[in-house]
DNA sequence: GTTTTCATGTAACCCGTTACATGATTCA
DNA sequence: TGAATCATGTAACGGGTTACATGAAAAC
């Protein structure tokens, strides 16, 4: 009951148990540290979400615990819960990373599907960052607009807000800008109207993750 | 019941009352237009405030149409109702303007805050805008710590997304250094340490609305 | 005269936080 | 041995949206 299902944390937790099992303490640290300071979840849906995702038999507890070179550390009674990813739980992420729809490009979703990319296909980044561009010059049509029409009745610091809006909106546009034109540049397919229809596309890890 | 007082939501809507009397249709528009496109709100959220409102005397129905110019276009039953606001809800307006806390500079809140800084006085403002630009350092500081310390076993991406985060942030500090440097200099009063503690600080209106 | 837009409202739900409760482990 | 931090959880609440229901006025 009281579901619980953002999609955002949920694409999040099993990304990030993909990567390394875990158990639910650090995990909230490793989430907070990637999604940076604009976006934080605290235990009380943390918890929750591991509990559904354990139902869902997405993710499973750690029974042992592999690396005991130094000797002790690990009691009789263990009191850490370390998750893993399930084949399901897989399956379920590589689904979540190959939607390419406005879950991934609206202002709740695209950080995290982007903080992912290096386990996102080069095609499905692509249309990720085109369909937020878009979204966003969709956005400045509108405020530009609404400020055109409104224009003369409004005070200095209405404006001088709408206008540091505006402009970092832009901003963010030409940061997508140059992102777009860095993947094509890298991975020149899947395109309707390109040449190199050969099968140079490896699935993932053209852009240039470092990990 | 069901509460929902969210501070933001009733801030804006004795705001936008105080310039002049509205219905709550046009009023969410113009609450909108006011926010921009970073923040916006529902009838679901604005109907249930206006009735809470009014209960709590904040505001009042507008009983007669005073502009009758043309003729009628007003018939026996209205079905617009509009709202003025009540002295007590000048008062509370007041109060919400004079808080210089968290409320104000917190992301929620900070740009409504800003955007009637128009009937805000100077040295409110100047508290308001240096407690966001604190808080904003503050978040800079912990961000650069945390990516000092991940900075290896991060991919290209989260890095580029960390960066990219990061610069938004110095960009509203830079932005909010502007503002409070233009606010010094019209209004250079309220200060600890500041020569001209004569009378020349007028309470309102110095920084330049032009409504 | 029918479709749009204006206009008001409500109920159900969603996603998340806060505050609390509890206990193990580490460190001074 | 006592305090700080690690670690796991839950219940209550909060603030908002979505979808729905309804009807008047304007536009075509």
């Amino acid at each position: 009951m009281t579901s619980n299902r953002s999609g955002v944390l949920e694409l999040a937790v099993l990304g990030l148990l993909h990567e390394t099992p875990m158990h639910g303490y650090e995990l909230r640290k490793r989430l907070n540290a990637l999604l940076g300071a604009f976006r934080a979840f605290s235990y009380g849906s943390l918890y929750p979400c591991l509990k559904q995702l354990l139902v869902l038999g997405l993710i499973a507890e750690e029974t042992d615990e592999p690396q005991d070179g130094s000797g002790r550390a690990r009691a009789g009674r263990r009191s850490k819960i370390v998750y893993r990813l399930t084949a399901d739980g897989k399956e379920r992420l590589q689904n979540l990373l190959t939607e390419a729809g406005p879950a991934a490009w609206e202002d709740d979703g695209f950080g995290v599907h982007f903080a992912f990319f290096g386990q996102t296909r080069a095609d499905i980044r692509l249309r990720i960052l085109e369909g937020r561009r878009t979204r966003l010059e969709e956005r400045l049509d509108g405020v530009r607009a609404a400020l055109a029409r409104t224009r003369e009745r409004l005070d200095s610091y209405t404006l001088e807000l709408h206008k540091h809006g505006l402009e970092s909106v832009e901003r963010e546009v030409r940061w997508l800008n140059e992102l777009i034109a860095s993947e094509r540049r890298s991975d020149p397919s899947g395109y309707p109207g390109s040449r190199h229809a050969d099968g140079t596309q490896h699935d993932a890890g053209s852009g240039g993750p470092g990990r």
